[in-house]
DNA sequence: TCCGCACCCGCTATCCTGAG
DNA sequence: CTCAGGATAGCGGGTGCGGA
């Protein structure tokens, strides 16, 4: 139980009642042998879903709530039935209150917790904490407080530093995340435009200055020219990946003027005197009473009004009035006090932070997926999908380093433990969950290295996903390479170069095999290949790239299949595939190189928590499960 | 006014199944 | 083997509301 709206619910249930077991249930799904498909127990329920087993407390009992036992499942697929996990659970919870050991092997961990006494939390301290109820086993437990220790100190660094700015201290600031981000708390959330059919489209092309985009809305439609400036790249959250950002040629529109004090909205033609009335003071007055204020007050005057500086983003917005207007139930429609600002974003937060250096994290994932981000990309959170997060620091030289500290495996243990599971075993990464990691504090040298290995794991991984891409994309991508050395020989479709007999409408390429004996009509030095009820016969060094082709793409249409585009000549084939075994190799490689910098990467931030080799084993552990 | 949380709705790619 | 149609998982879109 860690959801902040449930605080008062754990606040008072101890008072009123005595706690008999607890099921924490997280993101378990159950397959029963006969079943081909899991099942959640509760089919509505996508997350939280936990049984609490309650006995109402008689009035004038003493403090003397017997201890009560707590299970916890993995986020799984169970190869039982509901019913019999259940029954298993239940004969868990006796033998634990029998005082006997036990184990659920793949269901998770049980463990008796010691019962908080009403009125105050004296009894089970280390259980019920204001943040949660966190069920989990002695060993864990005893790192976990290790961890959180560190995040109970105040930064005598960072108390000076507010001191002497005269900043008012409302609370100390404790090595938690959030005392080092130049956001209000931890993470901060995106921008939402409201509107992302309109807001929000994919670049298609654009002119030869670069300052012009063609870009496709998100909602469909014909394809549109906007300025370049008047935009701002876009992260959905499955962009957002382990040191990588994987910007797919999204962009969000950008109305906004860079002042001293931030982002503001340009002014239009229409409404540049536009004025509202004012809120506060001449609340509750007559009409005429009331008290106006100019909406682009304070702007400069020389400043251009939007439609001045950007014509073709101008005539998109118009062309989207109606909708536009028509967002959040209305409230840009004329009339409305909002109706002025109709072409602004819906909710445009975190503008500054969006913009500069950042971290962002996938809000979603079954581990966290962090990446630097310099390139200042805009992103959009919420919603049970997923989507982005951003940290943005006060101190953005220390980026680097808190990188890999939020990135290592202690923060993800530490994350898992309190935070919140969803259906297929994702963890969610928002602020309420980030907000208070412990962060140690680090030597100069330890900073030192820890940047260097989160600047090297960001290159690494940009060239895997870089070669990963290519072969992927192989043959095509062999083409590009020739072409861009002005070296591309002649090419000819697949369906002339091979003879195609009688091949399915979809190619499945793990059913690709030999044909073995020669066909007949085969000629010397030929191949035939057999894919299903049909076959393909072709020179020997096509046949390898044919092989090579399916094994990368797996699935494919015939179409597809026969329209790719491949070198006439054997000998040039013979250099596409060494080129598809060099990136091969080098994937390979990059791979072996970003497990050893993850590896060294863990040593560091073990090292800067204090943890012993059983302590770190302990952490490891609980990853392999949950 | 800005920021953050949580909720509910909906679209779509993919899997699965069974008929033709 | 193909394909339509249902089911489901995955992924967001959008927004009411409350606190700082």
């Amino acid at each position: 139980m860690n959801a902040e709206y449930a605080e008062g619910l754990r606040q008072n249930l101890p008072r009123a009642a005595d706690l008999r077991s607890l099921l924490n249930m997280g993101a378990a799904t159950f397959q029963p042998e006969n079943e081909t498909k899991a099942s959640r127990l509760f089919k509505e329920a996508m997350v939280y879903p936990a049984i609490l087993s309650l006995q109402k407390r008689e009035q004038g009992t003493e403090d003397d709530a017997p201890p009560f036992p707590a299970v916890r499942l993995m986020p799984r697929t169970i190869n039982k039935h509901p019913e019999d996990a259940l029954k298993q659970i239940r004969s868990v919870y006796d033998d634990l209150r029998a005082g006997k050991q036990v184990t659920l092997d793949e269901l998770g961990d049980a463990t008796l917790i010691e019962a908080p006494k009403h009125g105050d939390y004296s009894a089970g301290r280390r259980d019920f904490t204001h943040a949660g109820w966190y069920v989990m086993p002695e060993a864990e437990r005893q790192v976990f407080e290790k961890l959180d220790t560190v995040g109970r100190q105040v930064d005598p660094e960072v108390r000076d530093a507010m001191t002497s700015a005269g900043v008012p201290t409302a609370a100390e600031p404790y090595r938690r995340l959030k005392t080092y981000t130049a956001t209000v708390s931890g993470g901060f959330q995106g921008v939402a435009t409201g509107l992302d059919g309109v807001l929000v489209l994919r670049q298609v092309g654009q002119s030869a200055d670069g300052k012009l985009l063609t870009l496709i809305p998100r909602g469909g439609g014909e394809s549109v020219t906007i300025e370049k400036d008047a935009l701002r790249p876009f992260l959905f959250g499955k962009d957002v990946q382990r040191w990588h950002v994987d910007w797919k040629n999204w962009w969000v529109v950008f109305p906004y003027m860079e002042t001293d004090t931030g982002f503001k909205l340009m002014p239009t033609e229409q409404y540049r005197e536009h004025k509202v009335e004012a809120k506060g003071r001449g609340k509750g007055k007559s009409k005429e009473q009331a008290e106006y204020r100019r909406v682009f007050a304070g702007y400069p005057e020389d400043l251009p009004n939007l439609e001045k500086l950007y014509p073709h983003l101008w005539a998109y917005l118009t062309t989207n009035e109606k909708a536009l207007r028509g967002r959040e139930n209305g409230r840009y429609k004329i009339g409305k006090a909002d109706e002025w600002r109709w072409y602004d974003l819906a909710r445009p937060q975190g503008l500054e932070a969006s913009a500069g250096a950042k971290l962002v994290l996938q809000l979603l994932s079954s581990s966290i997926n962090a990446a630097l981000d310099t390139k200042g990309h805009f992103f959009q959170a919420g919603g049970k999908g997923g989507g982005a997060y951003g940290v943005s620091l006060s101190k953005t030289e220390t980026l680097d380093s808190f990188a890999c500290l939020i990135a290592g495996k202690a923060s993800d243990f530490f994350i898992k433990l309190t935070g919140t599971v969803y259906s297929g075993g994702y963890y969610s990464y928002s602020d309420a969950h980030i907000r208070n990691l412990p962060i140690p504090q680090a030597s100069p040298e330890q900073r030192k290295r820890l940047s260097e290995l989160s600047k090297a794991l960001t290159t690494k991984t940009g060239e895997l996903r870089e070669t990963e891409a290519k072969v992927d994309g192989f043959p095509e991508s062999a083409n590009e390479e020739r072409r861009a050395a002005g070296k591309l020989p002649d090419l000819a479709p697949l369906s002339e170069v091979a003879r195609l007999h009688n091949l399915a409408q979809n190619l499945d390429g793990s059913k690709l095999e030999d044909a073995g004996e020669a066909l007949v009509g085969q000629l010397p030095g030929q191949a035939t290949l057999k894919l299903g009820n049909g076959a393909i016969t072709l020179s020997k060094e096509h046949a390898e790239l044919v092989r090579a082709v399916l094994d990368v793409r797996g699935k494919m249409t015939l179409v597809e299949f026969s329209e790719l585009r491949v070198p006439e000549s054997r000998r040039e084939v013979q250099g596409y595939l060494n080129s598809l075994a060099q990136w091969k190799k080098r994937i390979a490689e990059l791979g072996a190189e970003i497990e050893t910098l993850e590896g060294e990467l863990n040593d560091v931030v073990y090292d800067l928590y204090d943890l012993s080799a059983e302590e770190r084993q302990v952490i490891e552990d609980f990853l392999a499960r949950y």
